[in-house]
DNA sequence: TCGATTACGGTAATCGATTACTGTAATCGA
DNA sequence: TCGATTACAGTAATCGATTACCGTAATCGA
């Protein structure tokens, strides 16, 4: 591979010189930048992005660690940050943390070790004994995304889950439920407790009695699901609806549902947080409340440039990215 | 940040021993190894992994370039590549081409400069203008996967396309359809070609006549699900079965036919090739040539690391990884 | 005409690691 | 006892860029 060394050699010039034409970093009499550009075009040079990084202390690569890139929700959310990170000029380094806190522990501290500029997380369970603790001593930028941690300051960018779970509940209330179950994620996470808080809002607007049996954690995965949807439908009194809190839990509770021949709406209505992408195509079509992945994705990395270019301080941001409901035939 | 130097003069030795603690590259007396330890703890050292990737000249970084990591097929191949890379110690930097010559070239090149040991790659279109060309050249080991461009002399780790599509033809064929309609991808690809091959066999086999009329190529995207639909359901005699060979013109054909209400599989058999996952929740359950798409990305992982490793030459595996019919209710 | 300014570009230090080469004691063997 | 070997560890070059600092010639202004 060609070096600058090789370009300067070629041009007759310095490899001082070679740099600043690069970069326009100062003035470079219009003759010699000729010289210059024909010999990296003659050597096929490309600045090697390692020694650059060395030598500025950037390396224009932002970590991300999500639970699992194999989930539409993140896929798609991972995909918004990369079309931005990508204009601006900076690659994606993504690690899926699988909800496991030492895998997060472990793709955070390699992360730092390749000296990324800046790191999009959407922390492991409540977070309580998150390596993301460790983040703001490390002086690296980093963004919350989906879920946050309560008292770490950062800025983040999360779906609105309380107004989301309330309006999918008040959805069900209008349609004459009382009985609703819910089936939240992993106790202590920020989403679960927002859409718990949306939840609880919608009941007591309408007089409901809030009951502890109708509340359920699956823990964010399909097997939670089922395994929620399963107790559900063996309680003495089952609940008439069923709130499920994302989309893989969701995929369980159908999948219950069918294997027992649960009716939906007829025998139980179900709602989605998170939409199944596809949704449209199950019979019947599913009710849910739709996030906006893409759009949380591009903003947090929008976020987390502006705060690694405006370098450091100011005050965080918290945003919150909309969510509508969408009504289709499974309520 | 601690560097080596300050571990080095916080134990009172050279860096070159700190460097040799830290790589067990040659012998050092036990209190020193202490002293060191000891000094990189206070210190919370970790080597800057940007230093060492330019003085070995190896940043253990695999770059990936996929149609789209939205896409589940590409997700979880990325997953399964991504699991491979990180118990080999490599990170993996993720990028989509969305079918665009253009990005493809923008992707590698970027790729290139940021010195990746590797690269996975599934080329855009037929692959004849495209970057890879470019890359044995370059020294830059890599592997196809799902498609391979034909005449480069490269590792591909692909799904056996021929067998699929000839399962799948025959299983409709057995069913007592005769006219069937194919939706292919991109022309060129090798996928499309390969998955043509295999219907034309099927037929062959069974003494039906190969009909012009009723192929179509929808570029492997919804959109092109759906307008192949269309075209076939507008047919004079339009065909008793659809085999759409991706999962993306899949979900096209089905919003199509729905919209249409046609009924499947009375009025039109549907399969797949490549399974929606979830397939099994639609009503009626999808017909499907399941691929291994996590079984892909690792398979091709561990190629391109064993390639990278073993240091350059040696003929080329090309690895079919094998593709199984699931029979549901839509033929 | 001469000092100041401008235009242009080179020298060498630097980023933080690895590693070839070298140096000094201590130990060994006969 | 002395040359050889071994054990241990330091010096400095190196990877490929960027950039602070400096030098020279040409131009300018009064």
């Amino acid at each position: 591979m060609a070096t600058i060394k090789d370009v300067a050699a070629r041009a007759k010039v310095s490899s001082a010189t070679v740099s600043h034409v690069i970069n326009g970093t100062r003035k470079v009499a219009p003759a010699t930048i000729q010289r210059v550009q024909q010999a990296m075009k003659e050597l096929d040079y490309h600045p090697n992005a390692v020694a650059q990084s060395l030598r500025t202390q950037k390396t224009n690569v932002i970590g991300a660690v999500v639970s699992d890139i194999t989930n539409p929700f993140f896929a798609t959310l991972i995909r918004g940050a990369e079309d931005a990170a990508i204009e601006a000029g900076y690659s994606l380094i993504v690690c899926n943390s699988d909800e496991s806190l030492e895998k997060e522990d472990r793709y955070v501290r390699l992360l730092k070790r390749r000296q990324i500029d800046g790191l999009i997380i959407s922390p492991v369970g409540d977070g309580s004994h998150s390596v993301v603790h460790e983040l703001p001593k490390w002086k690296v930028p980093f963004v919350f995304v989906d879920r946050r941690v309560e008292d770490i300051e950062a800025d983040a960018v999360l779906s609105d889950n309380v107004d989301g779970a309330y309006k999918a509940t008040r959805h069900l209330i209008e349609r004459g439920h009382r009985r609703i179950g819910l089936i939240l994620g992993i106790k202590g996470a920020t989403t679960t407790e927002e859409r718990l808080a949306g939840y609880r809002k919608a009941l007591d607007e309408a007089g409901i009695p809030f009951t502890e049996e109708l509340v359920t954690y699956g823990g964010y995965r399909i097997e939670g699901g089922q395994r929620t949807a399963e107790r559900f439908l063996s309680l003495s009194e089952s609940p008439t609806a069923l709130f499920s809190t994302n989309n893989l839990m969701t995929i369980g509770v159908l999948q219950e549902l069918s294997r027992n021949q649960v009716a939906i709406p007829e025998q139980m209505a179900v709602v989605s947080f998170d939409d199944l992408n596809l949704g449209e195509l199950f019979q019947p079509p599913l009710t849910s409340i739709t996030q906006d992945p893409y759009g949380i994705g591009r903003t947090a990395m929008g976020v987390l440039l502006d705060r690694s270019e405006d370098d450091k301080e100011g005050t965080f941001k918290e945003v919150r990215v909309p969510v509508t409901l969408r009504v289709r035939r499974s309520t």
